[in-house]
DNA sequence: AATTACGTGCAACAGTATTGCAAAGTTATC
DNA sequence: GATAACTTTGCAATACTGTTGCACGTAATT
């Protein structure tokens, strides 16, 4: 199960909720692919956001990944296709917070139209 | 019910959710109150934040508010006592997206300690 | 073989969001 | 003031996502 999962995610690329990966097998229960994602979360091997559509989405680290403050990267959400994409490559610039926050994560999703879906 | 819930954002003067305004009454239906923030939405007297805490949250929007990219802030979710308060004095950075992709909205949350809670 | 550990499916449950419907309340019209 | 039209509210039901207990089958360990 952890291979066919981990397979999914591979192919596809983007970030997938609990249910699009769900119905990219014909009978493994919800409870199954939900805890082998949380067993690749534990382990660093993805990671997951709420990017506002409803459905918590899950994607693969890069190798050098280790969910910590270094590896923020926008994601994207296409207000059309609602596929949630990873915007690795763009720096997160800092913010300037005021006196008295603490910054110690964060979750920039930004929302429009993605290339597949351009007019 | 509308001046009463009014009321109470404007009061606490930071994000709360719908369980958490319904707290503030004694015997008012959450689906009044459900009903009350959609109409407050629609008529862009409020503006509603997914900070990632498992609810929405609602918070009054400046007089001036159109609800639109000019009125984009962040939002801070305290990881000890869960406020989420409005960053209205901090500017968004632009973000120079990748080709093809379209910036319509954003949401960005940034977690941490508040002053309330600083240790 | 017996024991232990692990993975899986099923069913149940929790939390939030949302809606249909009827009763209650309010406003407009005569 | 009575009637009708419209609005607001409460209740109950439902949808959807996420999460967990438990039993059972399979694999590893002794
Ligand atoms: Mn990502
Ligand atoms: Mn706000
Ligand atoms: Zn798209
Ligand atoms: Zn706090």
């Amino acid at each position: 199960m952890r291979e066919l999962v981990y397979g999914v995610l591979d192919k596809n690329r983007k970030a997938l909720s609990l249910y699009e990966i769900e119905q990219q097998f014909d009978n493994v229960d919800r409870s199954t692919i939900f805890r082998t994602l949380k067993t690749f979360q534990d382990n660093l091997l993805i990671h997951s956001v709420d990017d506002g559509s409803g459905a918590v989405k899950y994607a693969l680290c890069d190798d050098d990944c280790t969910c910590s403050l270094d590896d923020l990267h926008y994601h994207f959400l296409c207000t059309k296709c609602g596929q949630t994409h990873c915007l690795k490559n763009i720096p997160i610039p800092a913010v300037d917070l005021p006196e008295g926050f603490n910054f110690e994560n964060a979750n920039f999703v930004i929302k429009g139209t993605c290339p597949n879906c351009q007019g």
